[in-house]
DNA sequence: TCCCACTTGAGACTGAGTCTAAGGAAGAAG
DNA sequence: CTTCTTCCTTAGACTCAGTCTCAAGTGGGA
């Protein structure tokens, strides 16, 4: 999906619930669909660098405000702060990350589903979420690291290699 | 397993690795096999109780040492601090937590672990740990949903109830 | 046009975690 | 036992992400 799509999706969305979509969020959500992982941080440095006047609790806001309407979803990762990533019309994926280098891929598998589902209802639960990560060695970093048997231990960076429909 | 069965094994493993565990460490142990989960800064006002003279850093520090030896979990639920879990000779389980109550199950199937060495080996990852975590309601807090619309956002404090071996 | 509820900007505040500096154990070697 | 050296600890300052507060701004409906 574009992101001028994925945004009028949004608007549409939040139309329907009367949900204002201010000028100051439309400029998060305009730097949101140009994206895919995010943290708030950066997010705030990113919606500042071309509107400097919106404030750093306003983009609080506004993650919170498309939580709370699941357009958007927090994932903690094992460093540094959590991520964001918009759900919009996306089909639900989990995801595997390499510890070395940061690489991140989507995976979805209905069977895992399949079985989550069935182990909820053992306890009598019912399913709202749920989060699944794997971590591990991507190929690249698997040769590297039994070349320099000291982990070089650079701080892995978040970066969308592949993603999978 | 017995607590002070459980600190002996923790001894003899950092024994046998020649990593001092010194009192400091020892106090802290002590505690940590008394309890399921914890979060660090429980941890810290748990220890100072009895002995007010360990520093916070010290605690923080004995955490990080045994996570590197693979004797204890961090994890991120979704509210709150990470928290803590000694992981020493149990098995691998998973966690199911209800969103309202806070109550947490443990879990374990070896349908779905086996899903997941299929899946990472497809992207030719090499798996080296992950976390699985359900949210949702548990039985009880499906009634009471039902009855009170508005969420009585009572703040979920986290608690063991079952575990399944 | 006026009102009122919602939203915002600015900045203070909080809590969790990290870092630093100086002093304190404690094995190893002599 | 004494010295050396390395590791460990304390205390407190510091950082960073996130939350809260409040006065001012905004805008849609009566
Ligand atoms: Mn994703
Ligand atoms: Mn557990
Ligand atoms: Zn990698
Ligand atoms: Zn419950």
């Amino acid at each position: 999906m574009k992101p001028s799509e994925q945004f009028h999706e949004i608007e549409q969305f939040l139309a329907d619930r009367s949900i204002r979509l201010t000028l100051q969020r439309q400029h998060v959500v305009q730097r949101m669909v140009k994206r895919e992982h995010f943290t708030a941080e950066e997010m705030v440095k990113d919606v500042q660098q071309t509107h400097p006047s919106i404030a750093r609790g306003t983009v609080y806001r506004t993650l919170a405000l498309l939580q709370e309407n699941g357009l958007l979803e927090k994932h903690d990762f094992r460093q540094g702060a959590p991520h964001y990533e918009l759900t919009h019309g996306r089909q639900h994926h989990d995801h595997l990350m390499c510890l070395q280098c940061g690489e991140i891929i989507e995976f979805h598998d209905d069977k895992l589903e399949a079985v989550q589902d069935r182990i909820i209802e053992e306890y009598g639960y019912q399913l709202v979420s749920h989060s699944h990560k794997l971590y591990g060695l991507c190929g690249v970093c698997q040769k590297k690291g039994k070349k320099t048997k000291k982990a070089n231990a650079k701080p892995p960076k978040l970066r969308v290699m592949q993603s999978v429909e």
